[in-house]
DNA sequence: CGCGGCCTTGATCGCACTCAATTCTAGTGG
DNA sequence: CCACTAGAATTGAGTGCGATCAAGGCCGCG
């Protein structure tokens, strides 16, 4: 269990109203009438990468909004290792589990620097009840959640090593810049796909070999995809 | 696409009232009031094993709780396969997605016959709004689908085809006597776990032979467990 | 400059896949 | 009742892919 300074994360409260992703979040749509009945303090915390902020078992109090930066879920498998399940983006929830159960079930750690808003159950709860509004983007949430988790299964696990490194790489394409791809330290490459880190970085060599795939820095992060086509082949093969 | 015969499948239309397994589904803590608002009939379907009855992509216009039975949740991998992403017993739900997407994002395949109550998404909406007791149980149909999803990825998909398979075989063990264990064929048992059946078949073998299973009957499905501990160390080594 | 972390590449090994043959069961029809 | 068939499970032999073990390079940092 790595301790969590939440003096150093502390980034102030949050001004929900004036929140400049509100269109992406939880709070999308509430009305000025939904923001009154917010009792609890939402926090704005920062973390820094690697730190983890939310723990599989700790009790769960809070829900994490991604306002900047990209967090990874993980759980411990029963031997011991661990396993990438979700990549939380901009707009994602962590933790939803918060809602319904006392503990926290899976890991959430910063995958880059990072801002989240931290946002009690007990506003969750109560807002809820009262808030259709906020009633239908949490189910929203749970569904994504569910599709992703399918998702991920079905591509990045399923077949051989090239084709799930191939899905890894599109699956981490930028949202505003399709055309250039981040990627993972080879390690945590291998707990999304169940690959040994050896065996990712061979296959990223093969695309970069293939002229696929374009480093454009010298520690084997960001790469420009020049050749779509040959990935989405091969994953379909 | 296989297409379902609802006429054969009718089996009546539901009193959820009187519902034998109410106290597990959806409905379990409707009020009076609740159940005077479904205005659309919620009807008792058959299906025989193998029998798709939801399709991934047609349109999604009804969730439903299995009554008796078991199912399996498939989704088509870009690759061409069949991919199982869930296995669903009495009391579980089918296609809840259809609450939120025009179609459906996966198939749902009777495994043994089974007996299901179908019901239109619009009774699930309309209830939904007025019935907080109705929401709640939703949500913790999310919350259980989320976190099968990440057990199946984090038991079934890490690790040696031994470790595998010896985590299907406790997670098919009987509710009511879990020293039984009933298997699905060689080949969806590999759509489960990533492995060919041949392999699955070596490894059940394997734990015959180790004096972990005996088998019941003569077609390879129902077996006893007799040293849950050799297997249950398998999982974790 | 040395050190540690991460990535890359090479050589070898072993597990799971592939191809193939056999057995068993259930179902069908003579 | 038996012959025949199709589908499923089992078992064997050989291959290949990804794991393992190992060495070397690159980068950031004190």
């Amino acid at each position: 269990m790595i301790p969590i300074d939440v003096q150093s994360a502390w980034q102030g409260t949050s001004d929900c109203r004036g929140c400049g992703i509100r269109a992406m979040v939880l709070f999308a749509d509430l009305t000025e009438a939904d923001f009154a009945e917010i009792h609890a303090p939402i926090d704005n915390l920062a973390y820094k990468t690697g730190e983890h902020f939310v723990l599989e078992g700790d009790r769960a109090q809070y829900i994490y909004t991604i306002r900047t930066g990209v967090a990874k879920v993980a759980r411990n498998t029963a031997d011991g290792r661990v396993r990438i399940v979700q990549i939380l983006k901009a707009g994602d929830v962590a933790g939803l589990e918060a809602v319904l159960s006392p503990t926290y079930e899976s890991d959430v750690i910063a995958a880059t620097d990072i801002h989240v808003c931290r946002i009690p159950t007990s506003v969750i709860k109560t807002l809820s009840v009262k808030s259709p509004r906020l009633q239908a983007q949490l189910t929203q949430r749970w569904h994504k959640a569910v599709k992703q988790a399918g998702d991920w299964l079905a591509d990045l696990n399923f077949g051989s090593a090239r084709r799930r490194v191939a899905n890894i790489i599109l699956k981490m394409r930028h949202d505003d810049d399709p055309s250039l791809t981040s990627l993972f330290s080879r390690h945590d490459m291998g707990a999304m796909s169940d690959l040994k880190l050896e065996t990712v970085s061979r296959e990223v060599s093969y695309w970069i070999k293939q002229e696929a795939l374009v480093p454009k820095d010298r520690v084997g992060r960001l790469y420009e995809i020049t050749d779509l086509r040959k990935l989405e082949q091969a994953c379909e093969a």
